[in-house]
DNA sequence: CTGAAAGCGCTAACAC
DNA sequence: GTGTTAGCGCTTTCAG
């Protein structure tokens, strides 16, 4: 393995000009500096990083905390923070807590053993006293979910408008009856969308029926399971909001099974604009959230904060946008 | 930051020995061992990984490199894996390549410069030449994809097996017309699928109709814009086995667009068996890999050669099965 | 603009 | 079973 030293002895200079050479090439005569990167050439020299990281006391790596890593969201997410990383010379440690709050956990002796600059949650999992404490010794981000008033930079969109937004479309296509597949009650982000659900039935004088509220899990089969048992109901909705994608599917999947029709007999919407939404039949119109985005915009946040730039503010609302498509009946097929 | 001269000082014994007491206990008397332990946690210390990996030249990283992020398959392997690497206190370095060439270039510096301990590929863009350079000098696997009597450790399925099986299963079905959606005709992926397609005719004696091969990229819309030429040309096939299923859900959604039955007019073979395949209504036939243990038997293999273990095979074939769904017409709905 | 030299925190060979 | 010590390869003050 040729070595700093191997190529100072070539060249006939320090080692402490060769560092200069790489680090700071300004800061030496252009003369040397051509000879030295001729040396560095011919021995096809590769400076020892794990060396300089003992040195500099920095890694140049950033953790991403990840829930599933087999949910779309959290990897385009996770394509956002790579691109900004890799521009900027980071390298994107991969942590999958697959829900589990104690590989959550697991994956903080990373920041305390120094093997990492800073951290991505793209999960609130750890709660908010843990990680107000890890924000306040390390560089953090938390992304997609968000917690009151925390002092860390969150990246979210503005959830309870979107909600609202969702089901003020379906009121405008002249549904009452309109039904609500919940996120999780343990999260802000099913909180809010319900909330913006809720804000929309009332701005429109609609009775809020809590019958027609139900709690899923952010997954295909729960949307499935809880649609199937509204449309068996003895006074189905005609239009389901559901706060993810996967679920809204699940329904779609579950009223085609029954013989309805989508959107005659159901209209339906979703959010999160996966890339599946736009390709199942009928096609789903959802609130497209700009995943790539935020992975990206909270990579440069943890940037900033590594280098200690100051931050104007703590809670980033990125804009969202409301994808129509043929399962809400506002266009022809 | 707490260090082990610190824990060696208040311990009263020497480095050495609270080194041994982290890495090698048995070494340690009793007595000692508790002593050090108790200082270690009274002063909350973690040892500096960064002068340990510069000391034994040894990182317990691995490098993965994806040509896409986005693409479930990837991260159900990816998924496999992380869950290997972390019981082995291996951490995983993500790469995404992009499918550019360069970029899967640039991590090779990774390993040249010692940030990792290996590489597990999860694409062969790289070519031959490159890939045979590498494996020379570092521990590396190639999962997913592979070449010809590379002399590098490989895990796929086998792909010329799956793609007879699966056009085999539609003749018995009764099919004469069956059409192939390709993949891209520079990897082995799609050439060995295709190559079973081909097989399965000939050993049914069924003609090889080359105007029903077409290559597609292995999108849904590759998979939708080749259907549709399909369906609007004088003589549509009436089954058609797609080499992924993006593709074959494309097709799913050209031909239900054009008002087909599935499976009564066109029956629909994928491959993969994405999560999204069982939810697709129509749910879709498909031939099922094993993303996950292809991960995880990946991760192993390239454990074994950190460790120079020696590895008894080169290509690993691990077990892939049909899964048999609504879109074929095999089961009534 | 360049060189000498200290030292980042740990491990492991060697000595006792 | 434990301590002493050299040194992994680099960066960075400090001096000139």
């Amino acid at each position: 393995m040729i070595k700093m030293r191997d190529v100072a002895k070539q060249a006939d200079v320090s080692t402490a000009t060769v560092s200069r050479v790489l680090r700071n090439p300004a800061s030496v005569k252009e003369e040397t500096r051509l000879k030295v990167l001729k040396v560095i050439e011919e021995l096809n020299y590769q400076p020892n990083i794990l060396a300089r990281q003992l040195r500099t006391n920095k890694t140049n790596t950033v953790l991403i905390v990840i829930p599933t890593i087999t949910n779309t969201v959290f990897a385009e997410m996770l394509g956002g923070i790579e691109s900004v990383a890799t521009r900027n010379d980071y390298r994107v440690l991969l942590g999958n807590s697959n829900h589990q709050k104690e590989r959550n956990i697991g994956y903080l002796d990373y920041l305390k053993q120094k093997q990492v600059d800073g951290v991505i949650f793209l999960t609130s999992e750890l709660g908010e006293a843990i990680l107000n404490e890890i924000a306040l010794e390390h560089p953090m981000v938390l992304t997609s979910e968000y917690i009151k008033g925390a002092q860390f930079p969150m990246v979210t969109i503005d959830n309870v408008h979107c909600g609202r937004q969702a089901t003020e479309h379906l009121i405008q296509l002249g549904h009452s009856r309109i039904a609500h597949l919940a996120g999780p009650s343990d999260g802000l982000l099913g909180y809010d969308r319900l909330k913006g659900y809720r804000e929309a039935l009332l701005a429109h004088h609609l009775s809020f029926d809590e019958t027609l509220v139900q709690e899923g899990t952010f997954t295909f089969e729960s949307g499935y399971q809880i649609m199937k048992s509204w449309l068996e109901s003895e006074a189905p909705p005609t239009a389901v909001f559901a706060a993810n994608d996967e679920m809204a599917i699940g329904a779609m999947k579950a009223a085609l099974e029954l013989g309805k029709r989508i959107p005659e007999d159901l209209a339906v919407i979703g959010f999160d604009n996966i890339k599946f939404s736009s390709v199942f039949v009928p096609s789903l119109t959802t609130v497209a959230q700009p995943f790539f985005e935020m992975g990206a915009k909270s990579m440069n946040l943890l940037i900033q904060q590594i280098n200690q730039e100051p931050i104007p503010d703590h809670h980033f609302v990125l804009q969202s946008e409301l994808i129509i498509r043929h399962s809400c009946g506002a266009v022809k097929k």
